[in-house]
DNA sequence: CATACCGGTATCCTTTGGGAAACCGCTATC
DNA sequence: GATAGCGGTTTCCCAAAGGATACCGGTATG
């Protein structure tokens, strides 16, 4: 119990673990991350990165020597130990909007 | 990557949860459960518990037949399906907080 | 030259989440 | 009669979360 609210501690929030699952596919760049998490601003983006970054979850990289500075944000070893989590809340989430689409028949409580 | 965020719209903020957690045990009054889940107002508790009724995570009793009227929160079937999250969240709970004693470092969000 | 992309930051603003405290009718107990 | 417990609701209020928009210097592209 106090567990579970240490991890909604860090882990709370619209962003931080969209983030996370945004970056399991692999590294992104800060724009490609904003595209692929969808609706997120750059000020909320760039907000959570670093909180993550702080926690240890993502690391951030700059390639300073490439043309346009490219800035590549990878989830960290520490951010790995996170995917029973999201594997948990993605099957409950898919599971779930099943559930809603059955809805509508005659619920027996 | 959607899923992740359908089930953080219905279990984000800061208490459905913990009063899920609180609910794992078996059914619970009102106010024992608040005392369970330490801190939580009459107000909110009231509040996350109707929005978490309304979506089938657990049910309400009223058993008017008893003196002051007691009235019990079960866990529903639904919302034991929640039980991989809750454990998952939990384990990870767990282990950040050694991981943090580990390190020395502890750094709140 | 104009435009667009990159990786952000700064400013302003609205919405919400959530806490504190008072209060409600009812019952049982001292 | 006073107090305490139950299951809440109501009101007031503040802080934080988060969105919109503009802007920055740099480079490449048309």
């Amino acid at each position: 119990m106090r567990s579970v609210r240490d991890s909604l501690d860090l882990l709370g929030g619209k962003w931080k673990l969209p983030i996370i699952v945004g970056l399991s596919g692999g590294p992104q760049r800060f724009k490609q991350l904003q595209r692929e998490v969808a609706g997120i601003t750059a000020k909320m983006l760039s907000k959570e990165l670093k909180e993550l970054e702080i926690n240890g979850l993502i690391s951030r990289h700059v390639q300073a020597d490439a043309a346009p500075v490219a800035v590549t944000y990878t989830l960290a070893a520490y951010g790995h130990t996170l995917f029973p989590v999201i594997e948990a809340l993605h099957a409950w989430g898919q599971q779930h909007r099943a559930h809603i689409m059955h809805a509508g028949e005659a619920v027996a409580a």
